[in-house]
DNA sequence: ATCCCGAGGG
DNA sequence: CCCTCTGGAT
């Protein structure tokens, strides 16, 4: 996608949310990674329905190494991969507590380096906690980026620096938030909502889906 | 490349 | 029914 056409394509997608958030809930740093681990391969919604009750009990890496494995999965047994995410979770409490003083690191290495937590997960933390301009490419992200052209790669990591290189200020902090709300409400996997994407004329995606049939009036 | 795995939508 | 959802470890 040309350069001047990458400006707008960010420019359309602020002016539609231009003040967007994570829509993953969360009342500290330590409940963020928590509630951004749990999100893999789920929906923001399903997390936040289990972590409301978690997050009231747990606050702390203590608390969490408290409620136990077992806790944990009476919490987020209707998340899927709840049995690796309840272990992951247990064990980077235990290791933020020993190693990093039960704080979360601002630091992608450390955060790479516990349990669970890769470099897409990292770097959604280093964004929303800590204000990195990082570029978390989820299955959304790697979708919108290959189907519209604006950063194509045949891995997450290949499309992180394409959108790394081509993304200008004043976009660069929020891109990773305006990509990921045009991928799940817009273009959608399945059926992509082209009738009312703000970005049509700058995609490369061509089969267009025709608008759904208005019902008769009764 | 494969396994982990529940809820919601079409 | 089948597909998708803010992936990571082996």
């Amino acid at each position: 996608m040309k350069k001047a056409d990458v400006f707008e394509f960010y420019r359309r997608l602020a002016e539609a949310n231009p003040h967007p958030e994570t829509e993953l809930e969360s009342g500290n740093v330590f409940q963020l990674l928590v509630a951004v681990v749990l999100s893999a391969q789920a929906t923001d919604a399903g997390v936040n329905k289990a972590t409301r009750a978690l997050f009231a009990e747990v606050k702390t890496p203590e608390q969490m190494v408290a409620l136990g494995e077992d806790g944990l999965k009476q919490h987020i047994k209707t998340i899927g991969l709840f049995n690796t995410k309840a272990k992951n979770v247990i064990a980077l409490s235990e290791a933020l507590i020993a190693q990093h003083d039960s704080e979360v690191p601002n630091d992608r290495a450390a955060l790479e380096a516990l349990p669970g937590v890769g470099r897409k997960t990292a770097n959604v933390v280093l964004n929303v906690a800590f204000g990195a301009e990082t570029f978390a490419v989820d299955t959304h992200i790697f979708r919108v980026g290959n189907r519209t052209g604006l950063a194509r790669g045949k891995t997450p990591l290949a499309v992180e620096l394409k959108l790394d290189k081509a993304t200008p200020q004043p976009f660069r902090l929020h891109a990773h938030h305006w990509l990921i709300l045009h991928g799940r409400y817009i273009c959608k996997a399945r059926t992509p909502e082209c009738w009312r994407c703000p970005v049509a004329d700058l995609c490369a995606y061509k089969p267009k889906t025709p608008p759904p049939k208005r019902t008769k009036a009764p």
